[in-house]
RNA sequence: CGGGGCGUAGCGCAGCCUGGUAGCGCACCUGCUUUGGGAGCAGGGUGUCGGAGGUUCGAAUCCUCUCGCCCCGACCA
């Protein structure tokens, strides 16, 4: 490709919305322009990216046994309704009307369109395990778009879906998958963690994550310094702390007036106490009935955790008129003590000795509060981890690291098939509904992250198998004639080879082209200048680490193949 | 949806408070010089000041409504 003919527009300044270093780099770099919130058009250089981890992608599914299919976008409501998701999934389901008035929403996954294809073809378990997959664009009404294609509405996305006679077999295709997609980001050349997390909306019984490591990543993730525990903070496991030998002399529980004092960072400095030493105390509303749920101060309390501690199917912070028929005091005063709800505990608060807590009366806390003499409760873990926890599994500490999830393989189990009826006769004859698999990996995503792991001061370093090209010729001046032409038979020689090559045959002055270089990112650099020339020399310059050696113009070519053939 | 902010040239911004000829840098076009890390000089403005209404002799500027976008939060792959 010649620069001087590709749709290629850099820009020395970066849009003043774009706020993560991908985005930035995207835009300059040419490769992408926003058309609405969330929204966005893929440049050719773009494209070229998006289209080289879609064959990784592709590869290495049709490899683990998957088949390609395509869904539509469009996708009439009667499905989801049949799933039930038509009033569940909320505004991010956008929906529309045809000119008949007939509903259609446009898909945000496609469980439900897969699910309706199978039932219709499959009938028996010989025709089983059956995995489906298709690379397709999605449309999901995100209330905050943002990072450009890392949070779009408008995303495309790796959607597969396995069909199973057998929890056995889902189970070996989980693995099947999690092996793929591991395959799929080495290749990919990025640093990732395969964690545990939580199912979400999507449903069915647990999932792992594939975390990107970067720092701007949305989701936290913990992980442990010694074994492979790895977990989004969501779901991460805190080992609880053996109960230590008391420290202090209980003391008297006393009353101690806090006028307007509610949150735990103006209770801590008003009594002059660590917030270690205060008690926090949450009204939560649940199915099982009022509950106050107690975590250290220093700590969050986790709504999953305490959904499972519970065995509840909601919680949900209580309202005012709640709290104070609970505690008999305004918001920002409840404690455990004489409460009127059911207790649960962290286990952090377990071992607080001559706490603070809330007096469940206006502006009053109580001090000298002590567990189990003062207040009983159930204990259980319910906080978010923090840096420095103990591992669940073994004795190591978690660290917490900032993660990109890229892609996320779920156990769907027979949510979809119950609800819409998709059944298989098993080896005696019998109806049984099918078990389901459901394995994502956000394309356009893969790419940002990618560049979030690979950039410097001057632009994107892409890893080989995603660049969008493998080779930049630069001719340092295309109106000297020789440097022209040996430009043009390197350029020719390359392509020959069968390796992508950019020629920057623009008429600009050298500074200008190797900036551009360097922004976008191309591994490898030609640089043909006259000095060199003259003694049938060319400049080769590898963008990542920056290595320059002088090669002989016949060589280059070689030389060039040689250094993509190279890891990373 | 709650809170905050911004819409002025292709991009980044100033002008608005205190109404009176629409500006700066980059980009772009022409010419000359320059030519290995975002060149210099000279010339050129490419704009419904987001839109609609209002106040005024006069509105980018003041008022009302509206649309779009961004940031923080709750939600989510």
């Amino acid at each position: 490709m010649r620069f001087s003919k590709m749709l290629l527009p850099t820009l020395k300044e970066s849009p003043a919305d774009a706020d993560v270093i991908s985005q930035k780099l995207m835009i300059r770099a040419g490769m992408i322009r926003k058309v609405a919130a969330g929204i966005y058009n893929l440049l050719p250089m773009g494209l070229r990216v998006i289209r080289n981890v879609e064959d990784i992608v592709r590869s290495e599914m049709d490899n683990a046994g998957a088949q390609e299919v395509q869904m539509p976008v469009v996708i009439p409501a009667e499905l989801w309704k049949e799933s039930g998701r038509w009033d569940e999934y909320g505004k991010e389901l956008l929906r529309v009307r045809d000119r008949h008035d007939r509903e259609f929403c446009l898909g945000p996954t496609h469980e439900e369109v897969i699910t309706d294809m199978v039932r219709r073809e499959v009938r028996s378990y010989r025709e089983l395990p059956l995995n489906l997959y298709q690379i397709q664009t999605k449309f999901r009404d995100e209330i905050r778009p943002r990072f450009g294609l890392m949070r779009g509405r408008e995303f495309v996305m790796k959607d597969a879906y396995s069909f199973h006679a057998t929890d056995e077999s889902a189970e070996l295709e989980y693995q099947n998958m999690h092996r793929t997609y591991s395959r799929i980001f080495e290749r990919c050349s990025l640093e990732f963690r395969a964690v545990e997390a939580e199912t979400g909306a999507i449903g069915g019984r647990f999932s792992h994550e594939f975390m990107v490591l970067a720092d701007t990543g949305e989701d936290a993730i913990a992980s442990c310094s010694v074994c492979s525990y790895a977990a989004n903070v969501e779901r991460a496991e805190v080992r609880p702390s053996q109960p230590a030998p008391r420290k202090e002399e209980p003391r008297t529980i006393e009353r101690v007036s806090t006028p307007g004092k509610k949150t735990i960072e103006e209770v801590s400095a008003f009594l002059k106490a660590a917030p270690q030493k205060l008690i926090k105390t949450l009204i939560y509303e649940t199915d099982k009935g009022v509950v106050a749920a107690l975590v250290r101060g220093d700590f969050d309390l986790n709504e999953m955790k305490l959904k499972r501690a519970l065995d509840a199917s909601f919680v949900r912070l209580a309202d005012e008129e709640t709290v104070k028929k609970a505690t008999g005091a305004p918001v920002g005063f409840a404690g455990p003590v004489n409460v009127k709800a059911r207790v649960i505990a962290d286990f952090s608060v377990r071992d607080i000795e001559n706490g603070v807590t809330g007096a469940n009366e206006a502006d009053a806390h109580i001090v000298n509060v002590n567990p189990e003499r003062d207040f009983s409760a159930g204990y259980a873990d319910i906080r978010n981890a923090v840096e420095g926890d103990g591992c669940p599994r073994c004795n190591g500490t978690l660290g917490i690291k900032r993660g990109i999830e890229v892609g996320h393989i779920f156990k769907l189990g027979t949510k979809y098939s119950v609800s819409m009826g998709a059944t298989f006769l098993d080896e005696a004859g019998k109806e049984r509904p099918l078990i389901m698999g459901c394995y994502g990996i956000g394309i356009g995503r893969t790419a940002a992250a990618s560049i979030e792991q690979n950039h410097d001061d001057f632009g994107i370093i892409w890893p080989k198998p995603l660049a969008p090209f493998g080779c930049e010729v630069v001719p340092v001046n295309v109106n000297d004639e020789e440097v022209k032409k040996a430009a043009e038979g390197l350029y020719d020689s390359l392509i020959g080879m069968g390796i992508d090559t950019l020629l920057d045959d623009r008429d600009e002055r050298a500074g200008v082209k190797f900036k551009d270089a360097d922004l976008i990112g191309i591994p490898v650099r030609v640089t043909v200048g006259e000095k060199n020339l003259k003694q049938g020399l060319v400049e080769v310059k590898e963008r990542r680490g920056g290595k320059v050696s002088l090669v002989k113009m016949n060589d280059t070519a070689n030389a060039v193949r040689l250094i993509l053939s190279e890891k990373a």
